[in-house]
DNA sequence: CGGTCAGAGCAAATTACTTCA
DNA sequence: AGTGAAGTAATTTGCTCTGAC
């Protein structure tokens, strides 16, 4: 993207290799000219990948399919990465730790507003003294680390929920074996006869009789 | 106007490196 | 000093969306 700054990439792209193609090409069918690789042989220590941006890639270039990469000098779709990201470092993939400074900027700029623009991207970059795509990757992964917190939160106030309503569950089944339990014995009803013949008060449901022997089926 | 393609962004999965107990 | 686990930067892959042709 142009405004990503990588319209210069791909020119300067150009001069590693034969004659110079104008950007865009004239024509959507004349192929690209893809001499990334070759650009890139030779690769700066960590220190000096942090003040140049060696992105070959026109961010987030895709080969779309086999034919593409065929066309594109028959790099596979997992050879992207060394033309992508252009040899971050050294052919040993070495990690970069961000300062404290750099991440609790990145993670404060964040938590007012996870998402990225381009513009924000690159001032985020400038400031920081990383390369927007370290900078986009911080926010991708961060995302990640959002979501997955949230999974994990979620589960554990699920797994919360599933074992109140067991117990519940078993709390129940407990009650209804007791419940029956009592009606078999009759102590249910002698109770009731007596509660009766104590206070008075109680009327006795006319459909409680019959009832009970339905209950107990549907039980 | 619909089809195609390239470019861009993102999520998910994975890899690989660093740090620390 | 060696090692495994955890954290995380970076990569890969696949998908969607958008704009140009």
């Amino acid at each position: 993207m142009e405004e990503d700054g990588y319209c210069n990439t791909k020119l300067g792209l150009g001069l590693g290799g034969e004659t110079y193609v104008p950007w865009p090409p004239q024509k959507q069918k004349e192929k690209p000219v893809v001499r990334l690789d070759l650009s890139f042989t030779l690769c700066p220590d960590q220190q000096d990948s942090m003040k140049i941006d060696y992105h070959g890639k026109a961010e987030g270039t895709r080969f779309r399919s086999e034919e593409d990469h065929e066309e594109c000098g028959n790099k596979k779709r997992s050879d992207r990465s060394i033309d992508d990201n252009s040899c971050m470092y050294d052919a040993g993939r070495k990690k970069l730790r961000l300062t404290k400074d750099q991440s609790s900027y990145l993670e404060e700029t964040f938590q007012r507003h996870p998402a990225l623009n381009p513009a924000k991207k690159h001032a985020l970059a400038e400031q920081l003294n990383l390369k927007p795509r370290q900078v986009e990757v911080w926010f991708q992964n961060r995302r990640a680390r959002t979501k997955l917190k949230q999974t994990e939160a979620d589960y554990e106030v699920l797994k919360k929920c599933c074992e109140s309503l067991s117990n519940e569950n078993r709390r129940l089944k407990r009650e209804l074996q007791e419940l029956r339990s009592q009606k078999s014995g009759r102590s249910l009803s002698s109770s009731l006869h007596s509660q009766l013949a104590k206070d008075g008060t109680a009327t006795k449901c006319p459909s409680c009789e019959e009832s009970t022997t339905t209950d107990q089926k549907n039980w």
